[in-house]
DNA sequence: TGACAAATGAGAATGATTATCATACAATAT
DNA sequence: ATATTGTATGATAATCATTCTCATTTGTCA
């Protein structure tokens, strides 16, 4: 299991790395074949261990995978649940404040949460 | 249901602000006596649009509720799974940083993964 | 007080994720 | 090349958190 990436388990990184964007694993289940829900989740488990994909909980719904391909913070809507990507990396300054507690930070999860520019502009037009 | 605040949802709204503290909804229901499932979740649900109480999706665990006294960023231990809050707002540089995207933004849920200060000593003793 | 809307709670239902386990595959040793 | 041993797979059952349903209760306000 550990290090090695087998056959399936590289579909399912490659299905992240092509579709750039946030994916959940059914989408990326339904989007195989030949391919068993519980191996996808177990690929999905692996590679966010392996520091490949990242998983973000996001509000209710199903939790969604996204290639790793730099470090970013997250807009999600609270109007029409979408999650848009803004580049900025705040891990230095969250690191820094986390330093005072004796804490080690690997990775910074940022969501923001608020209105889409979708969303403002139709709050504003009513 | 909108504005008012149920005696139930009200309780569960106490058990939050007194215990300071990340509870799930089986452990607020559990606290509490002659309340359902339902009343439980439907109060988080209720509370967390009225803003005075904030949903934290941690990990795969089912989600944990915090009473909103300040902003904070939140340290998620990946060996023990805490979680630990450390002051640090940083709701203007993020929201800043989204300006650029037309987004609005109401509040930045900030979680930094890596070790607690108890784990970092563990893996160092090892 | 009466009428109507909203909230409650018991339990069923849902949906995402995980466990089980027999089979298939891969790597290594013989 | 073949046996051996361990690991991955996938079909399905199971689990777990959360939501839905609906009959009953409670609250509101005329």
């Amino acid at each position: 299991m550990s290090g090695r990436i087998s056959a399936q388990a590289k579909t399912v990184l490659e299905v992240l790395a092509s579709k750039r964007c946030h994916l959940t694993a059914e989408e990326i289940l339904a989007s195989l074949e030949n391919i068993g829900t519980a191996t996808v989740y177990r690929a999905l488990d692996h590679l966010t261990e392996m520091g490949l994909i990242r998983r973000l909980s996001v509000g209710k719904r199903s939790a969604v995978y996204e290639y790793i391909r730099d470090q970013h913070m997250h807009l999600v809507c609270s109007r029409c649940g979408t999650v848009v990507d803004v580049q900025a990396d705040m891990t230095g300054m969250i690191r820094e404040a986390a330093k005072c507690c004796g804490h080690r930070v690997d990775f910074a999860e940022v969501n923001a949460h608020g209105l889409c520019k979708a969303c403002c502009e139709a709050e504003a037009a009513q």
